[in-house]
Parts: C-alpha cells; structure tokens; sequence
DNA sequence: TTGCTCCTCACGTCACGTGAGGTGGC
DNA sequence: TTGCTCCTCACGTCACGTGAGGTGGC
C-alpha cells in the first residue's frame, strides 16, 4: 500500500507541512506509521481523515471541536451540534462586520461635513454616532406630540375663515403656547452641543439657546470653555454624571 | 482638575482595568500623571482620548493602527486610508462567513439524504460539494450537445409522418448513435463513484456503467474494495495522480 | 556528494484574560 | 484596621508561521 510523506499530504490539502505536524502535535491526525528515521508516513486512509479534518476546518470548526468528533461517542449528533453552534457563530460575524461596516460609512459621512480635521474630531464623531438613534428618537418624540396640536392649528384657522367660528383658535393658541414651552424644555434638557473647535460637550443656558439662530444639526452658541461664538453640533445629552 | 483612576477610565469607557493598563504599556494611552504610589492618574483629555481609542478599536482598526493615527503626520489622510482598509477587510470577512455557511447548510442538506452515517461520510460530502459545481457543468454540456440531436429527431419524425419524408431520419440515426456514444463514453471519462459502505471513490468499467440501473445522483454498481453492490453516489472525477 | 525534504525545538503573532503576590488609599 | 482598588510580573489563548540547527533519502 502506498504510503504518504507531510510534504505530500500538505500538497495534496493544499495546507503548509507545518500544519500536518501541528496536527499531529495535537493528535487528530496521527500518523499510522513511522520511518526508521523517525520521518511521518500516511496511509490512504489517513489521508481521507486529513480531508475530512480540512473540511472542518474550511467551515469554522476548531480543533478542539474536531477531536471531540472523532473521540468516541455518537458522531453524528456532536457534528449536527458543531454545525449549528458554528452556524450561529458565523451568524453572529456577519451581524457584528455589518455593525462595523455602518460605523465606518458613518465616520466617513461625517468627515465629508466636518471641516477642519484633527484625531478629536473622530471623538466628537463618535459622540455623535453612539447618540444618534436617541437624539432621532427624542426629536420623533416632538414631531409626533406636535401632530395634534398642528392639526388642531389648521382646523382652527379653517374654521375661522369659512365660518366666523374664532372660539376654537383661542382654545388652539390656549394649548399651543404652553406645549410649545413645554416641549422646547423637554428637548433641550435632552440635548448638549460640541464645539467644534475645543471639542468641549457643553449645556448652554435654555435662554441662549431658545433664540439662536439654528440648522437641523447645528446652532450658533458661545462655548463656556474657549470661548468660541460659532455653530456648535448638536448632539444627544447623557444623564450627568458626578465627577469626583 | 478632575483626574480619573485607572478603573473609572474603564468603567467609563466600558473596558476592563486590564485593557486601560494594556494601552499604557503599547504607548497609545500613556496617563498624564502618576500618583506618588505610582498609580496612574488619567485627565479630562485622556479620557477624551481613550473615547476616541476605543471607538476605532470597536471599528477595528489595530492598535498598531491606532499608533499610527496618534503618531505625528497626515493625521486626516492616515484615519481614510485605514477606515478604508477596514472596509475592504470587513467585506472579505462577509463574504468568507457567507461561503462557510453555504458549505455548511450544504452539509447539513447532505447528511439528511445519507442513511448511515459515520465521520467518514463527512468525507464524502465534502468531496460531493466541492466537485458539484463541475459536476453540475459537465450535465450541462451533454444537455446542451443534446438539443440539436433532439431538434433533429422531432422535426424528422414528424416530416416522416406527415410527408413520408424517411431519408432525414436515417441522417439523424446516423448522427445520433455515434453522438449518444461519444457522450457517453465523454460522461463516464469525468465522473467517479463513492461507495457508501467503505467511502472508496472509484471508476468502474464502461461497460457496467452504461448498463447500471441508476437516479440522477446515484447508480448501482459494485464496489471494487469491499464488494458491495448497491447505489453508488456519482461525483466528478479528478484527473488521475500518479502515486508513488 | 549534492540538493531537497523532513525533523524538533522554540519564539512570535494579537489583544487582552487570569491568577499570584504585594501595596495604596479611603 | 478592613475592604476595595490598583500595581507588576508572567503565563495562557488560537492555529499555525518562521527561523535555527540538524538529518534522512534519493
């Protein structure tokens, strides 16, 4: 019967003479015969196993895993649980490189609108990215309690305007403006904003930030820490935390 | 100034006591102070910094990577020439898990239709699966080969019926025998038998072959190792190596 | 005799985790 | 004084890659 050398198994494989000694190192494919000269010699038999152990390996499986389903016992049903444990593993890969691919087109989108850049800025940014789903959430919250309110609104104004009936816009302006009040205190106590020279996250006072001039995601403000008046990144405001 | 302990660092930043230290000896995070027994003292910016290590560490970037990025230099061109590497090597790893989990599923397909099942059988479907996709060109050849010989056969057929037209079907047994042959012999020139029983992959004669009762993926035949006649699976042959 | 292959140490990789044994700071 | 936190070694992880220095087999 013909018999293999490393060099030859790892060729016919495709893996390197290193990982067929390895292998045998950790004792799942241990050679059936030995040369007088202490060299590995693989039976056809051998060879079908390293197969087999290349297969596995190709899909995820560990060594580890490998040994237990050769160890005795029943294999069919350790590989049917290797399987679906590497299934789910594998799964949980594709989830995780997903994560990290939206991440970085994220960062990139935000680099794009940044203008100077420094390594802090990739700080800021990622202020801005770990909030962004609360900051979305918290401005959702605003539009939806507004719904009602501008529904009302217009009602109203129809009303007034086809039938004289002015009673319902004062109820409307009665509503409105406390809502409004209301509502703006609610977000700015749920929002903060980075100078974009300092990279300072600060809370401006409600009455500064009330009337400044504002884009959706920026808002012209003075920072306590440099002193900066500029457009400053709004962002979603973390509970404080005590500093000791 | 506030200063943080090793510990609040990581409590802040979600990372153990270990892994703050770890970033102090490969010198991305170095704290700005040392308290008398020599423990580190971290600043408002270290923790800035730390923020901004552990973001990019969360994207994947190496802390060699990091390194760099921290080191003097094109600080904007060195982040856009890693995130973009990182991109390229997350897509990779997409596609790798993809090509595991189809190996896997295709696995788990193959075990349900084997009977028996030993870790040898492992083997076998690892040699179906990568050899199908040759397998499945090889049928496909012989297919398309086969629809002008059909063509041919229909249309004289039909022209024989209709207008007594015999001299094109003649033509088309002529054509037909010596095609149905050189297919066949072509066919069982690429295509190997495994024997469930003992998992020898062998190629019978063409004889026994050509007469074999079979299924598209099967056909019974005798196995020249153990002797068993049963339903042999039909996988591509590889070209013959030469052993020693 | 000359290449080529193979052998066995043994260290390196990567980002920490996990003790051990000792100490700072409230 | 007592917990708690922090300190520095130093080994372990995972599947090999990569020499070094020596030898088998044609």
């Amino acid at each position: 019967m013909s018999k293999y050398t490393t060099g030859e198994i790892a060729k016919l494989c495709g893996v390197s003479v290193r990982t067929v000694q390895y292998y045998d190192d950790r004792k799942i494919l241990i050679p059936s015969e030995l040369s007088e000269g202490g060299r590995r010699l693989y039976s056809e038999d051998d060879l079908k196993r390293m197969h087999v152990i290349c297969f596995l390996r190709e899909v995820g499986i560990s060594i580890n895993g490998i040994s237990e389903i050769f160890a005795e016992g029943d294999t069919a049903k350790v590989v049917s649980v290797l399987l679906d444990q590497q299934k789910k593993e594998l799964c949980r890969e594709m989830s995780d490189c997903q994560s990290k691919l939206a991440l970085i087109e994220g960062i990139q989108r935000e680099l794009g609108a940044l203008e100077g850049f420094s390594v802090e800025s990739i700080g800021d940014i990622a202020h801005i990215m770990k909030q962004k789903n609360k900051l979305k959430r918290t401005r959702w919250t605003m539009v939806l309690t507004g719904i009602p309110v501008t529904a009302l609104q217009w009602t109203s104004i129809v009303l007034w305007i086809t039938s004289g009936l002015w009673w319902l816009f004062v109820i409307w302006a009665c509503v409105a403006i406390p809502w409004g009040i209301g509502v703006s205190v609610y977000y700015f106590k749920h929002v903060a904003y980075i100078c974009p020279e300092c990279h300072e996250v600060f809370k401006p006072r409600f009455r500064e930030v009330f009337w400044a001039y504002h884009t959706p995601r920026m808002r012209r403000l003075t920072c306590p820490k440099c002193g900066r008046r500029g457009m400053c990144i709004e962002v979603y405001a973390e509970k404080e935390r005590n500093k000791v």
